[in-house]
DNA sequence: ACCTCAAACATTTTT
DNA sequence: TGTTTGAGGT
């Protein structure tokens, strides 16, 4: 038997030499799913295969590129690099932008993120003069995602009634308008959102026969991870390109199935037998991963599901320790309780700080973890949240170059028209908009054909003109230069450069440091690739895909995770805490209304205790901060699921500090509304100090040449003073930050002798 | 056009 | 509690 084949068990030796036809593979939490995958497809290609007939559709660009590195460890770089590899959306992405013109979009097309797609909603929403409190950008947008994942257009939208009766229940009777119109500028803009880059594909196989004939043709094994979380489009999509051989792979666990809020059909999965009448399925139940503790805690939590594919999961690992679950008082408190039990862990087991994962529902829920970690000098690093791409300074640059590659993107032009400042404000972009909706064109294409416009003013159409000037050198700089080059030259002369060099405060400084790193990323990008595919355009093509977790540092490597459960899924860790098991929390509020809603969360928490190894630790908090006030909270309900005989119960005794006020804590009400007034209190002092500051202020003695203390700013000295009475103001100087202008009235300045 | 502060608002999960 | 929006002033 070849090598490869030998470390497999036997299930998964059937699974990876199944001949052709459909394939099911049902893999229980930890039973070597991805291992599974990689060498099915390695023994395809020792079978003769070629590699470019081979698709594999993973939910994650991490997956995609750790299941390279497997297979490219065994069978070498030369195949594995032809391999076609990635998630729905970049392996599609690449394919549109090959097949663009027949679906009449140019090849250098905008993605749009999700940020993009609320900017857009919200303008279209304030053009058509709609109450945005009834049209609420986020759920409009929402809503325009699910219709497309469920593969219906605004054309089909408008024929449904009885989705147009749902939105006239909710009153939002425009909602199909809004729909169209955001769809026809998308369009405009040359940009495609995440579902376009779905639905255009299946347009594309659908609309020509010749197309799909030769992606069949070529895509002649496919395999997809995550199957159970694959939406309709993406199903159909699938259907569409396996029909001609049949040999689709799909690898996934129903249990698992954590993301129908993006679209994500469960049905999928259990269907798979009605699409593919002679399918072969193996069961994959063997645990490799976690303790028998913890996969009989799994099992007993689960098995409360209704709708599932029956499976046994066990393991041979030995019992391990209890599950252990603390109460404790408040978030900070748990936040105490997971950094000591980290580091007394650490101490006794010589565990390394990459050994543990904080895992929790919401993504708000890391701040007083995080404090706590900072204090007791744990390094950690949170995943989710504001990726690297999501900073402000990063979309300004980004924007730019999105410019320079597709001036018709809308969004990214009134992202830096006037930034940094160059006098084109609100009503000129107005203005702008205007006269491209009635003509039909974008906004880029009426400032770059500006001829004495009656509706502008010469100034505007001046700085409008220089404005056009220096995209359009961009436009040339990105087509003739590498993409290192073209986009330092862009950082500099958009001024964006100097904007950031000039701000020596800390964030500043960091932000500065920021685009460095992006230009640094660039230079690498360029040094790494091919001549012929080098430029900016390359580069950018898949910045919209990427997310947090496929732009991991270095220095990240031994740092406790911190992510939610949803981020976790796949990976795994000796250690794991899952945080916030609260009724509301974990199960979640807004999953509380359906049974179907409720079993999805009872998967969540399932994959969450799954992603342990040796250890699990559960902890919930009897009260917690939230919107500036304490909320009092019950245990989830999930905790009693558990299997009694898995579990250890304590109750967490806060730290040193708390204990001195223990007659406080008898009634742990009592200490919450204590906090809270104090709050209060805070408040109304720092008003009352604001009122009586403005009256007893140093106002009107301060001079200039004086040293002066600000709150936040600290010494300073006024080089200038300029206005009289309330609306008297100061220029002054603090060192290491820089000149501020500041009103007196509220700058709060203490003369410092 | 730009700047500032206070009021209003908001948290589910993400390619 | 943080962040975004809007009013009102320059």
């Amino acid at each position: 038997m070849e090598k490869y084949l030998l470390d497999l068990n036997k299930e998964q030796r059937k699974a990876v030499i199944h001949k052709d036809g459909p394939l099911m593979v049902i893999a229980g939490a930890g039973s070597g799913k991805t291992r599974v995958l990689t060498h099915r497809i390695i023994h395809l290609l020792k079978e003769g295969i070629n590699p470019f007939n081979i698709l594999s559709l993973t939910f994650t660009n991490k997956a995609a590129k750790e299941m390279r590195n497997r297979i490219e460890n065994i069978i070498g770089n030369s195949i594995s690099k032809n391999l076609w590899m990635g998630t729905f959306h970049s392996v599609f992405s690449r394919i549109l932008r090959f097949e663009s013109e027949k679906i009449n979009y140019p090849q250098n097309f905008t993605i749009y993120d999700t940020e993009d797609s609320k900017q857009l909603i919200k303008s279209i929403i304030k053009e058509l003069n709609l109450d945005k409190d009834i049209y609420k950008t986020g759920l409009i947008r929402n809503r325009i995602s699910t219709l497309k994942n469920n593969f219906i257009t605004y054309q089909k939208y408008y024929e449904n009634k009885e989705l147009a009766l749902q939105d006239q229940i909710a009153k939002r009777v425009e909602f199909g308008k809004i729909y169209q119109i955001y769809q026809n500028r998308c369009h405009k803009a040359s940009a495609m959102d995440f579902d376009d880059l779905l639905i255009k594909t299946y347009e594309l196989l659908e609309l020509f026969p010749d197309l799909l004939e030769k992606y069949q043709q070529k895509f002649k094994y496919i395999l997809i991870d995550e199957y159970q979380d694959t939406n309709h489009i993406q199903y159909l999509i699938v259907k569409k390109l396996a029909s001609k051989f049949m040999n689709i792979c799909v690898v996934g666990d129903d249990a698992q199935s954590i993301y129908s809020f993006r679209g994500a059909n469960i049905q999928n999965i259990l269907n798979f037998k009605n699409d593919y009448p002679n399918y072969t399925s193996y069961k994959l139940e063997q645990n490799y991963r976690s303790s028998s503790t913890i996969v009989e805690a799994a099992n007993s939590i689960i098995k409360n599901n209704e709708k599932q594919i029956q499976k046994t999961v066990w393991t041979d690992n030995p019992k391990g320790e209890k599950i252990i679950v603390v109460k404790t008082t408040s978030d900070n408190d748990e936040g105490r309780l997971v950094a000591n039990t980290i580091s007394e862990i650490q101490m006794r087991k010589q565990a390394h700080c990459h050994d543990f994962a904080i895992l929790y529902r919401t993504n708000a829920q890391s701040r007083a973890l995080e404090e706590s970690l900072r204090k007791k000098n744990i390094p950690y690093k949170i995943y989710g949240g504001l990726s690297f791409y999501q900073r402000k300074e990063i979309k300004d640059l980004l924007a730019y170059f999105r410019l320079a590659i597709n001036p018709n993107d809308e969004e990214a032009l009134k992202r830096i028209i006037n930034y940094p400042r160059r006098g084109i404000g609100l009503t000129t972009l107005q203005n702008l908009s205007l006269m491209a909706n009635s003509n039909n064109s974008s906004i880029w294409e009426v400032i770059n054909n500006l001829d004495n416009n009656s509706k502008l003013n010469n100034g505007t159409q001046k700085k409008l003109k220089d404005f056009a000037l220096t995209i359009n050198e961009f436009i040339i700089k990105s087509n003739e230069k590498d993409a290192y080059f073209a986009s330092e030259e862009i950082a500099k002369q958009s001024g964006i450069f100097s904007e950031l060099y000039n701000d020596k405060s800390p964030e500043g400084v960091n932000r500065f440091e920021n685009i460095q790193e992006l230009l640094n990323g660039i230079k690498n990008f360029v040094e790494h690739a091919e001549k012929e595919s080098n430029k900016l355009a390359d580069f950018m093509q898949d910045v919209a895909l990427l997310t947090d977790q496929d732009t991991e540092k270095d220095n990240d490597f031994n740092k406790v995770t911190m992510m939610t459960v949803h981020a976790a899924k796949g990976l795994e860790f000796p250690y794991v805490f899952v945080v916030g098991l609260e009724e509301n929390m974990f199960p979640n509020i807004m999953s509380s209304e359906s049974q179907e809603a409720l079993e999805e969360e009872r998967r969540l928490f399932y994959v969450a205790i799954t992603r342990a190894e040796k250890r699990l630790f559960l902890s919930f908090a009897s009260s917690r901060f939230k919107w500036g006030q304490f909320i009092d909270s019950e245990k989830s309900r999930f905790i009693d699921e558990i299997d009694e005989k898995c579990l250890e119960k304590h109750e967490h005794l806060p730290s040193s500090e708390l204990k001195k006020s223990k007659k406080f804590m008898l009634n742990k009400n009592q200490i919450d509304t204590k906090k809270y007034a104090l709050n209060l209190n805070k408040r109304r002092l720092k008003k009352v100090n604001y009122l009586t500051n403005n009256d007893y202020s140093d106002t009107e003695k301060i001079k200039n040449g004086m040293n002066v203390k600000h709150s936040s700013f600290g010494i300073g000295k006024i080089i200038n003073i300029s206005g009289e009475g309330a609306n008297k103001k100061a220029t002054v100087f603090f060192s290491g930050i820089g000149q501020k202008n500041m009103l007196l009235k509220f700058a709060k300045l203490q003369i410092v002798k």
